[in-house]
DNA sequence: TGCACGCCTTGACGCAGATCAATTGGATAG
DNA sequence: CTATCCAATTGATCTGCGTCAAGGCGTGCA
């Protein structure tokens, strides 16, 4: 859309990790000055609650490193993930005062935080910001709708090989496509489960029956290999044809 | 957020219906001129595919009048609701060639459509547009996220009688809170299902169940009447303070 | 008037996944 | 080396919802 994608920062650098779809030379550097003045730095450890919903929320973020969740409970206790935060993802919603979600921090995390209200005012003075903004924001809903298709069709099976094959083509070197890969699970039995509209035990069983018909390997609880990555996409109910992410 | 809000039309005189918070005096007229020059209307009947998932799509587009949903089907046929598109809502991605979903008539509809490549030069030039479109999109998410609670973790029950309570509070006159109301079902039972990621015989024994109990009340298959709406959101599981939405 | 078709309801039954409960295993502390 | 603790596994049982199947009801067409 944008020939000329906002730099905020360079994703690669950490430095202030808006992501942006390419590098552009263009890019104005005094963007990135304005930014600097209103932004800083928090970390966080692994469990740590960095929101809870209802609570008055006066920052936008960005995950420079580390994996959060963003959860919703109900009064009984039941909860649903409804957001997984990987680095580069944006948190906090621009014009709304309080947090809606639980955020939480499922491993060491570290968040760059910008003001909200300079934040607002820059965003209405530099167009670019609104626009990276919407598409990320619209990259988000798309990754919602699929999370939707998971939660309401498919079996337990299904949703356990469609979690392991998203952590597995976001963390493992699989740029060729299919074959061999390992990553170490970001999240426990129980954040796979809320994640999944499951329950724990669910999961364990089922990870346990991939296990049992070597369509995966554990080292540890947390490690994961996969010995061949399109025996697992069969198990997950997708469409076929891998579409690879830019 | 921003006081000037986008004037690209205004809701109630049904012309051009990107959805804006409030009524601006203070709008540009060409902007509205500007957009004129690219857009047309379109008309389906209910039951009419209007776009199917991976075709080529060369507008985006805004729903005038009627109600139109977004579906994601696997390959085996099960079908999962994503969206439901209600007037002033918005279709299609600035920036992606190919439709996602599929988007479907439930009633009878009229979309004000814009020819993409124009809508996309008028963004970059009008910074207003992306604000407000980042601004329904964020409303969107939300909606989603919500959604994806109802997918995961509530019961049949709750399911459907948090589906009523939305379609009551958006149909119905319910400005001054709790009390009895009565509304059109604009979807089938089986569009229902596919909206709970229920079967439609769940989705027909629950709305039996309610009616049995008194919650509700039906005349004809498509027209529900509440006795009092209280009752039916103490079924859905949600906390009880029935926010408002502005 | 009757038949066919779509949509909905209702019943009977089975199973995937929830629930309840016990055990294992790995990590850390004493 | 043993005790403690917590996450994960595994087993036994239960149940909510799916599946399959048989009507019911309204609408349109011959």
């Amino acid at each position: 859309m944008s020939q000329h994608d906002l730099k905020l920062g360079h994703p690669r650098c950490g430095d202030c990790p808006i992501r942006h779809r390419a590098v552009c030379a263009r890019c104005e550097p005094n963007e990135l000055e304005a930014l600097d003045a209103i932004k800083y730095y928090r970390s966080f450890e692994a469990g740590q609650t960095v929101i809870w919903s209802g609570d008055r929320m006066d920052f936008v973020a960005s995950v420079v490193s580390g994996i959060a969740t963003l959860t919703q409970t109900m009064e009984d206790g039941r909860r649903q993930m409804v957001g997984l935060l990987l680095p580069s993802d944006f948190v906090g919603r621009p014009g709304r005062a309080t947090a809606a979600y639980d955020v939480t921090a499922t491993t060491d995390l570290v968040m760059c935080c910008f003001r909200k209200k300079p934040f607002e005012d820059m965003m209405a003075s530099t167009p670019h910001i609104s626009q990276r903004l919407l598409e990320m924001t619209l990259d988000e809903l798309d990754a919602a709708r699929e999370w939707m298709l998971l939660l309401g069709r498919k079996t337990a099976r299904e949703k356990i090989a469609s979690l392991l094959a998203i952590l597995a083509r976001r963390d493992a070197s699989l740029k060729a496509g299919a074959g061999a890969c390992s990553f170490d699970l970001p999240l426990s039995r129980e954040e796979m489960a809320d994640y999944l509209g499951l329950t724990l035990e669910t999961v364990s069983r089922q990870i346990s029956a991939l296990k049992r018909e070597g369509i995966i390997a554990l080292e540890g609880k947390r490690h994961i290999k996969v010995a061949d990555f399109d025996r697992l996409t069969e198990q997950t109910g997708d469409d076929t044809d891998g579409g690879v992410l830019s």
